[in-house]
DNA sequence: TTTTGAGTTGTTCGA
DNA sequence: GTCGAACAACTCAAA
């Protein structure tokens, strides 16, 4: 029989739009699908276990997809620089194709996988699958990458329209795997056990392919109308929750993009054009975010403004942990931080505010936050979750002004009027009333013993008070003025 | 080289 | 209650 070709699935598990295994297929060859689970080679910052559930879990539907199509999925573990070129000797094949990645360790990895297969006359080609326009490609007049996001998005759509999506091969000849013997998804240990923390992920998620193209019909249908507004609206549901899905790659934001617009020309939505370009433009600062990941490769660990390197940054282990925990006394960040805990995901004007909380009134560095939403958030991608907590913070370059501190009853009262985002996630605050609900210590004793409620037995007293966290973030923010 | 206009998401204060 | 100004310069990107 022929030599077969590898697609090596990473961020990308999906057989829709996918242009590796595209690729493969269209070779007329026996198509053989990995998955290479590598927790070895140098550099590579190990999966949160949020990531850990949905991967397991988005494995599985994977492999099935394959399996229907007649290619079953090999699972293996170990080290890429080890594993794949034995693989490929084993099975006698000479091309291999995948999908690109942007992080610095990933980038280091497959190069030097490329350069040697190359010297070994193995075929190896890399496919964009993840972006709808590669960091490389949008650069200033002079060159230059882009360090705002008006211009960069302005100039990635100049670049002309966006691909359309290709369809899932229908069938897929698949390697025969005599002798092989690949790990099934819960060989590889990534659900958790004593206890399984992941019952509210189960409710709120379907991991896998169908699971993205669900969600995605669902708000085209439900959500898009009203978009522009109502996304900011954490009691409601009019953001798409496409996040995690995007972030494994089993929707492509090309297919995103073409359903929104499909759905306006048809009439399954009623969303405005505007509608339309605020869902674009989110999309634009996933592009913007790989965008920035790749031409500063630390960006998970160094300041992008370098100012910002002798900030004085507190140590508060409790008061990190209170944050963690949703125990902040701030209905509203402790409303969003049980969110992320129980299902995996936080609305997005809420992460504004709890990155807001951690980084300006508790004066905490903001790498401590990326690394719990790096561990608790099904979506963390180490471009997005990276470039969003530097904007937070107001060490990026197209960062949040440092006066920008948000007030969290302010924003509560604005985004949640009736409070019943925080009665579903601070339930020992249920009863009170929404003039009441974002900030239940203004009330009297009696008046909270009327509800049920006393401040330091059922809820925490504010970790803070917010003029005077307000004052010293302002003062510390400060101290960098001038610096070089 | 210099100039010019602009820059996701806010809050507070005083009129 | 509403509204505009102040908050502070600084950097970016293009002309």
């Amino acid at each position: 029989m022929s030599s077969p070709v590898l697609v090596w699935f990473r961020n990308d598990l999906r057989l829709a739009d996918n242009p590796a295994l595209a690729a493969a297929v269209a070779t007329g060859r026996p198509v053989l699908p990995v998955y290479l689970f590598d927790e070895e080679s140098p550099g590579l910052r190990s999966l949160g276990g949020a990531s850990r559930w949905w991967l397991h879990h988005a494995l599985s539907r994977l492999g099935e997809d394959l399996a229907a199509r007649g290619a079953p999925l090999l699972i293996l573990r170990g080290a890429v620089a080890q594993v794949l070129p034995a693989l490929m000797r084993e099975v006698g094949a000479t091309e291999i194709h995948w999908s690109r990645r942007y992080d610095a360790a990933g980038i280091a990895v497959d190069a030097a996988l490329k350069s040697g297969f190359e010297a070994a006359g193995i075929t190896a080609k890399s496919h964009n699958a993840a972006l709808l326009v590669e960091p490389w490609h949008v650069t200033t007049k002079v060159g230059e990458p882009m360090k705002v996001f008006t211009p960069f998005w302005r100039a990635a759509r100049a670049r002309g329209a966006v691909p359309l999506p290709s369809p899932a091969p229908a069938r897929i000849d698949g390697a025969a795997l005599e002798g092989l013997r690949g790990l099934a998804p819960s060989d590889l240990d990534l659900l958790p056990t004593a206890p399984d923390w992941s019952g509210g992920m189960r409710e709120m998620w379907t991991p896998g392919e169908a699971g993205a193209l669900a969600r995605l019909d669902a708000f085209l249908h439900e959500g898009l109308a009203g978009y522009t507004e109502l996304r900011n609206r954490p009691d409601m549901t009019h953001t798409s929750g496409l996040s995690p899905h995007l972030r494994f790659g089993e929707i492509s934001p090309r297919t995103v993009w073409h359903a929104a617009e499909h759905a306006l020309r048809s009439g399954v939505s009623a969303a405005s054009d505007r509608d339309l370009e605020v869902l674009q433009s989110e999309l634009g600062w996933r592009e913007f975010s790989h965008h920035l990941l790749f031409h500063n490769p630390d960006l998970a660990r160094t300041n992008f403004n370098r100012r910002f390197d002798a900030f004085p940054w507190r140590e508060d282990p409790a008061a990190l942990c209170a944050w963690q925990r949703g125990r902040t006394g701030y209905p509203m960040v402790d409303a969003g931080m049980r969110q992320l805990w129980t299902t995996g995901w936080m609305h997005n004007r809420v992460r504004m505010i709890v990155g807001s909380f951690l980084v300006k009134h508790l004066l905490i560095d903001w790498r401590a936050g990326e690394d719990w939403f790096w561990d608790t958030l099904l979506d963390a991608d180490p471009a997005a979750n990276s470039a969003s907590w530097q904007w937070v913070a107001g060490t990026g370059a197209d960062a949040a002004p440092y006066f920008r501190i948000f007030n969290p009853v302010l924003q509560g009262e604005k985004f949640d009027p009736e409070g019943d985002y925080v009665r579903r996630w601070v339930p020992e605050l249920g009863r009170l009333p929404a003039t009441l609900i974002h900030k239940p210590w203004t009330a009297s004793p009696e008046r909270l013993a009327a509800f049920g409620l006393k401040l330091g037995r059922d809820y925490p007293h504010p970790i803070v008070d917010h003029t005077v966290a307000r004052e010293r973030a302002l003062a510390a923010f400060q101290t960098l003025k001038g610096a070089p």
